[in-house]
DNA sequence: GCTATATTTAGATATTTAACTAATTATCCA
DNA sequence: TGGATAATTAGTTAAATATCTAAATATAGC
């Protein structure tokens, strides 16, 4: 619960989930989305993938990204629950 | 969006939202849970609310929280719709 | 093998964050 | 009114975070 909150909190990760929701991206086209330099978006990206909200492979020079959605279903069941107030088991 | 996610970052904060889902409570009886010193909670309890993740009103000399649930129904909305990748609109 | 391209790693730095202590404010009650 | 209690505000500080530049690594293709 903690990496991954700690992942969301940051807009530019929180975009870069949104982009990878369309489809799969490798790191430069991730990249070019931003007005960032390449080391700052690879750090967001290892951040991401430390959540587990996104996996990689790699595809010679290049590595390509994806949207990992296990952990987001933990996340919604955290938020659910809260928001079952109330409703004391 | 942004200001949701940087208060529910904080381990202290998500559980203080946990405990006022069972009820409301005062900022001392919040404090009463925490190894921390008033006024650490305070500021936690600052940020919950200018998050609108909780409510305070004052009774003598108490002030009491409240959960507040829609900023919630937001970020559920918000992660949903990370779950429905694939499904482009 | 050599050079260009894609990406990550290392190291530095300014800003933000979460904690503390001390001081202030507000209310209760004897 | 004056002390005790609840809570917040002010000011300080160590640690975490997000960014950058420079360097390293890996692969492609000539």
């Amino acid at each position: 619960m903690n990496l991954l909150f700690k992942a969301l909190r940051d807009p530019t990760r929180r975009r870069i989930l949104e982009m990878l929701k369309e489809g799969d991206l490798t790191a430069g086209q991730i990249g070019e989305a931003f007005a960032m330099t390449a080391p700052s978006i690879s750090y967001h990206l290892d951040l991401l993938r430390h959540a587990q909200l996104v996996s990689s492979r790699k595809k010679g020079q290049f590595v390509t990204y994806s949207l990992e959605t296990t952990v987001l279903d933990d996340s919604l069941g955290w938020i659910l629950d809260l928001l079952k107030k109330g409703k004391r088991k």
